[in-house]
DNA sequence: TGCGGCTGCGCAAACGTTTGCGCCATCAGC
DNA sequence: GCTGATGGCGCAAACGTTTGCGCAGCCGCA
């Protein structure tokens, strides 16, 4: 039975109790070196029974290892933004089993202003062998300028030109692509786009969207465009004053489920119905967004295999190779917030690298 | 300029260039002992030029103490659930504000089965200075174990009988109370609760909505209540059985925001309207609930205070005090979900330690 | 001048591991 | 029986801080 309240056993009690020397309960307990089989049960059976766990700081010290990861979420240094959105929770949630299932640790932490260089400070501490940054944001230059100096980083986002760090990231422009796409097909002809565009990834995404307006031949409708922040509730005031500044349009595509969520709810509140009055696709597909009404239409983003992606390359960088950047395909998910007419055919919309798959709860509305 | 790409510089560096010895410069540095203010000045600058940076391996090997906290959520072992409520994303968010406000790290991590004692493991390998447990869960024994071992420990949960560990949580019989209470209100009479009872928060809760039904004089219906997990799309199934069944029901208080909101989504898809129909009220209230449609009526958690409870609490018990648990006051948020007539004053319904409140973005529906 | 107290700083011993090196057996080959 | 190789283990030196103690100066007071 572990012994749990008393003062932490040392592996000197360790070697003392199993009449070996300290080095020896070292590399016993590491499966190391060259120990034979007998004396490495005694020994682990001996620091089983004292409930010993070793020391992570001296460890630390000693090998210039810490076995932990950052994990940083950048916020927009504009608005003092909450942490609110459940795709970073998702994201989290899978770098977080990702991590420990190869006995590293997590150190999360939340940026908002970046104090000069907090990414450098993490590494030369030893507080951390290495970072992974969720969402590039705005913090690109910072981002660059630690990767050159040769800290160890991944960032979860798009790929932009000649940058230096590594990252990993949802295939923005063909989701994007696919989803405006999809909406063309069920008929929409002006089609509001909703994000923010100074970030990278909305970038990326308004140019699918753009590209899948030009492959069809519609112009680019003025005053559809609207920059909303991820998170705050201001696509709900944007989409209130849209309806209200009597500017049609039959489509919305949202940069995040979240922004289409609030999108929906200032439609129905207008009156407008979905989607036979303006068809709605968001982005990320978070658990609810198959239960809001109608359920919603969105670009799934495949955070599960985009964790694996990053901690693998964080961990080569670590090792000292330099891993490609890589982009991670999407699935369109339809569900009722965008399908018309019963005989759309969503599946004929297989293109680029991104799937299309109609989500099995996505019968239509009566 | 902070050197960074170099190899990282250490405290005898610092003191060979700054002129004086090794132990000067960790006594400027940590602003500790009599050192002199011009001394204290050169160092400082020194180290600044240098980009130096504390080696926390060493220093916590030194002092023995880590400026870290875990932060472990644990999920329900018997599904292998997803980390998928934005509840816990509001909480971890509150938390690292707080923690990083006080110069603390947060270490986090997920649980499924508990390995026996990742508590004091935790504790014992010198990684982190004490743990706050998101949610009580069903490792209530393991807890009180852990906490009768004198760990640093604090829970964000409800107060058991004879519980060793020290809980911080909402008032959640009174939320309950008052969620119910409001359903009656506005005319409701049967009533679904939906939770799993066996989670010691949702049993508060539920002793909350038994004692709303008894003021009232209204029976404890049969097959009213459903046992629903967190986080699962199980209410959509339950909610749509509970229709096929024939049972009537006209009002809903779900244990979550996102129970509400797929039990929403279940009965709008079986042509129920919300809220004359059927009533709903959610629990936590979480930033998209305001985004349903319609809005969603739900119990607040205030998750800022909470965490600030929650962190100063155990730096408390790790400077070797006994805090006393603390249950925090919870708040009515009155959305379109639950209000059925114009007249219908909710702000009578201000009783026991909630408050009760009308959203600002309240409207009723057309 | 002598003495005690105070200020400002350096010496060196920890903190608990990991690991290069070296030592003693044992064993095979001649 | 001697030599060289090899397996199994111990010695002791790191890793980079923190901190108790001690030692110089200096000032004030007698």
């Amino acid at each position: 039975m572990p012994n749990t309240k008393a003062r932490p056993r040392k592996m000197t009690e360790v070697a003392r109790l199993a009449g070996v020397s300290l080095s020896t309960v070292s590399r016993a307990l590491a499966g190391h070196s060259r120990i034979s089989e007998q004396t490495r049960q005694r020994v682990r059976e001996v620091a089983q029974n004292l409930g010993y766990q070793l020391d992570v700081s001296a460890s630390n010290l000693r090998t210039g290892v810490t076995r932990t990861i950052a994990v940083v979420i950048p916020l927009s240094h504009a608005t003092r933004q909450r942490l609110s959105d459940p795709f970073f929770l998702e994201m989290l949630g899978a770098l977080a089993d990702e991590l420990t299932a190869r006995g590293y640790g997590m150190l999360l932490r939340k940026v908002t202003q970046p104090p000069a260089d907090w990414l450098s400070s993490l590494i030369r501490a030893r507080r951390v062998d290495g970072v992974i940054v969720i969402g590039q944001s705005l913090h690109h230059d910072e981002l660059d300028k630690a990767a050159r100096a040769e800290l160890p980083l991944v960032v979860w986002g798009s790929r932009l030109e000649g940058q230096h760090y590594v990252t990993v990231g949802s295939d923005n422009e063909a989701g994007a692509l696919a989803a405006t796409s999809h909406l063309i097909e069920q008929g929409c002809r002006r089609i509001v786009f909703l994000g923010d565009s100074e970030v990278p990834e909305v970038q990326a995404r308004l140019r699918g969207y753009l590209a899948a307006l030009e492959s069809a031949r519609i112009a680019r409708g003025p005053g559809l465009e609207l920059p909303v922040r991820f998170g705050s509730g201001a696509s709900y005031e944007r989409i209130s004053a849209l309806l209200h500044s009597q500017v049609p349009f039959d489509g919305v595509f949202a940069c995040s489920d979240v922004i289409a969520m609030s999108a929906m709810r200032a439609l129905s509140e207008r009156g407008r119905r979905i989607p036979s009055d303006v068809a709605v696709v968001g982005f990320d597909d978070i658990p609810l967004a198959a239960f809001t009404t109608p359920p919603l239409s969105t670009v799934r983003q495949d955070h599960a295999t985009g964790a694996r992606s990053l901690v693998e390359k964080l961990l080569q960088i670590i090792s000292g190779r330099r891993p490609e950047s890589e982009v991670i395909p999407i699935e369109l998910v339809v569900r009722a917030s965008s399908l018309r007419h019963h005989h759309a055919r969503a599946d004929t919309d297989r293109r680029r690298r991104s799937r299309v798959s109609r989500a099995s709860n996505a019968a239509v509305p009566r």
